[in-house]
DNA sequence: CATTCACATGAATATTGGCTCATGTAAGTA
DNA sequence: TACTTACATGAGCCAATATTCATGTGAATG
């Protein structure tokens, strides 16, 4: 019903994959299933927000839970998910690190610096 | 200073790419340079906000301008990233599709199905 | 050098979406 | 069956962030 292209996987995917404390639980369940009880003890995060996330990444296909006695397990859908995140990390570490001040907005002497200025480039 | 490891790269990079018009802006930049005009003629997006995102895309690394006369050409910093993000995206397309039985939250008819419901398992 | 085009930016506003509160359910235990 | 533990969920709150507004700057052109 949307014009727009963004309710493909890929967008829906990262965007749950772009929330910081979600990535954490999904990184945190790693290959082995775990109870949501360790999640919270790891992360520190509440339970209600534990619970809150894990819904999310249910619903993303992310992780599947089973219940265990008085347990839910959650486990990751795919262990696949963590090479493609494995790659990502070392592109990242990889390239040309950024520097604070290159980076930094509120860094009054990197307003502008050559940094951000546009390069010239002959045409 | 922070105690959470949320400001690690991996972290940085992947909620610059879950926002979908950034990630749209991204992927339309592609692997040859084009100017913002280009950009915003493709996506529809105002000016002032595809320059909005081409800043945190800048700022965070994955895409780099060049002033070509009046123009300012955006290029990806490294093709690479585009592979990353495909094969997420082939990952994501081949596994078991999420119904919209299983994934919508305001189906009445599926609020208690088994989908979601905590599968048993024998411990 | 006035004007137009191409783009950036700071501040204000709007909206998304994460977090919490209150509460509910399922399983085990005394 | 009462109680505790483990976890889920809907609603509302609120903060982070996306969008817009007004404006500024650099380059070409007449």
């Amino acid at each position: 019903m949307q014009r727009t292209p963004e309710t493909s996987p890929l967008f829906q995917a990262l965007k749950v994959l772009g929330e910081p404390n979600r990535l954490q639980i999904l990184l945190h369940v790693g290959l082995e299933c775990c109870p949501v009880t360790d999640i919270i003890n790891a992360t520190g995060l509440p339970q209600t927000n534990v619970s809150f996330h894990l819904r999310v990444l249910r619903e993303g296909g992310f992780v599947r839970a089973e219940r265990r006695g008085p347990f839910v397990y959650y486990c990751l859908e795919d262990p696949e998910l963590l090479h493609i995140l494995h790659e990502l990390k070392e592109w990242l570490e990889a390239r040309p690190l950024l520097t604070a001040e290159t980076t930094s907005r509120q860094n009054p002497a990197s307003k502008h610096s050559a940094q951000n200025r546009v390069e010239e480039v002959s045409s």
